[in-house]
DNA sequence: ACATAAAATGTAATCGTTTACTTTACATAT
DNA sequence: ATATGTAAAGTAAACGATTACATTTTATGT
């Protein structure tokens, strides 16, 4: 920086004023010194530069798996809000790991990051609240009940109700649900949406159709054999995400059962590759990339000091309606 | 720093010694220190270090998009060993916009990242060499041919070959191919083993059998469209990647066409829904996460200040066949 | 032309580590 | 007890930008 105000003729200060402030300096310096820039190919040191301001301009996001649709449609909308601010994007990776995310949190008092955007939370739920009390955090997707701590997510329990309501519509009566993990408040709503479906509608809850796993492929696999081995078979089953219920049209499939014949699915989520299965996958959809968005606004203003006028934003699912459940069967 | 020196009695020097080299301070004192770190809850300034030291531990990612499985894989790959290393992983965005991500080389000179794994490289590819001379730089991926910059990727030739030679040991003569964009030197090469494929068995390449789109879902969709649309209609589609595939498939059955019975489909990468589709799809699978791990590696041994011993690192792709090509047809 | 205010630029301290160099403490040999 | 060598700890400069404050230049009004 020195090499460049020596060949503009003025100070360091007036570069970095030129850089950061161009509006305090005369037209002719700028241009000055934009000259001696080019000339030297001049690159700021931005470690200096956050160094001295304190800032990094970058936010972490925490994710559990990186191979998630529904993460990355998600982040793909942070980075898209991120990048317009001028902010990077860094990636903590917990692989399920409950301590990791904590760990990640060591980066926000090292200064390394300037906030970081939750997308999952398990257990010592309160750490968090106080944590988020003195540093910018926003969650993500996954929610800290009754805490305040500023959160995105999407209308889980009326979603699942939709969609199970749907389900009783069409006539279905033993209507199982695959839940994922309770420990993720996500699995927790949908299943409370189910549950809730089910009690409006006069149906019993019954225990034997209820599972709960990890939300992938496999689990929803093994989950559909489960639940076909035994007795009363559900006609219907309402998956917690739409990996799951993928599994589990492969292992209808598997078991010479037509769907949605003779079993009704439904998933949750709206990947990319719901509307190609075969049959098309009736899904709730999430607004992923809004949510996204969303939750970086509202990370940037908690960035900028200020407060936000909500605890919980949320916005609504949109329940897809394909082949999957059944609706368009002719009988 | 300076409180915890106080508190302990010792200089900050010794401080920051007891964190970067302990070996050199005996150990009552690390224990002083350490006891006086515990105490005020001391959180060493990354950003001061960073600047002091020059360098930030951490390496960017650059991606053309996030909600790709394939690129999501190979990260993983590349998270697994930066963490182990003690580096961070950002992202860098292209969304498919070729000058983005020469924006992000930029990083690289402010001293932001240590250095950068590029997923996707288009045009200007002496560029690329020159930077890649002067920065650490590994391509994942794609490649920039005859260019003497490191290069992770697939046996995309030889991975194609395999499936196309397939279809033509099945019987099959006319054999479309839908490709990649051909400025994606993956594409290039899948679409090369496809005709080498052609080529070595005597069937002569047919441009109406030859199509070239983004990666994706759509184009696929709308390429078996087209191509079931003209005549002579190809007995089997080769598709650039599974996404597409997946399109394909979809469009065929659309069409009121019957896999692999009216038509056979290969794929490319093996993302996790292929062995889940209807018929599970016959793909040539990358191996994306062990890519990603051999290319953090290279870049590892570029930021110390190494040479590599080579430039290219090819690691085996693997056929696997399944229903979709109809190899498990029973005439 | 001059006083005065405002705008533009310069000066130099500062951020919190790391580290080359210096000094001190300690162990060993004579 | 003293010299010598090594290990441990201290001193202080440095990294490269930003910015409060001081100073100079320019603009404005009379």
């Amino acid at each position: 920086m020195s090499d460049v105000a020596k060949l503009a003729n003025v100070s360091t200060a007036t570069v970095s004023r030129v850089l950061r402030k161009p509006e305090t300096v005369k037209k002719a310096t700028q241009e000055k010194v934009f000259y001696a820039i080019q000339q030297l190919d001049y690159q700021p040191n931005m470690l200096a530069r956050h160094f001295r301001t304190n800032k990094t301009k970058s936010i972490m996001v925490v994710v559990p798996s990186l191979t998630n649709l529904v993460f990355a449609a998600m982040i793909d909308g942070i980075d898209e809000v991120a990048t317009a601010a001028g902010y990077q994007v860094i990636f903590g990776n917990t692989k399920q790991n409950t301590g990791k995310a904590r760990e990640y949190v060591a980066h926000l008092k090292q200064k390394q990051v300037d906030g970081i955007i939750l997308m999952t939370v398990r257990l010592e739920q309160e750490a968090w609240a106080e944590i988020a009390n003195r540093y910018p955090i926003v969650l993500a997707s996954d929610a800290l009940v009754g805490l305040k701590v500023p959160t995105v997510s999407t209308t889980n329990i009326e979603g699942a109700y939709e969609a199970v309501c749907h389900l009783i519509q069409l006539g279905h009566k033993k209507i199982a649900h695959v839940a994922g993990l309770p420990e993720i408040a996500v699995s927790r709503e949908r299943a409370k949406g189910y549950r809730l479906a089910l009690e409006e509608n006069g149906i019993t809850f019954d225990p034997a159709l209820y599972l709960e796993g990890e939300y992938s492929i496999e689990v929803g696999r093994k989950s559909m054999k489960k639940l076909m081995s035994q007795s009363p078979k559900p006609t219907a089953v309402f998956f917690g995400n739409d990996e799951m219920a993928i599994g589990g049209i492969k292992a209808a499939k598997e078991l010479g059962m037509r769907v949605p014949e003779d079993v009704a699915v439904i998933g949750f989520d709206d990947i990319k590759f719901a509307e190609v299965m075969d049959p098309p996958l009736t899904t709730v959809a999430q607004p992923l990339h809004e949510m996204g968005k969303k939750a970086m606004e509202i990370l940037l203003t908690l960035m900028n000091g200020q407060k936000t006028d909500q605890d919980v934003y949320t916005i609504k699912s949109e329940f897809k309606i394909r082949d999957s459940c059944g609706a368009y069967l002719k009988n």
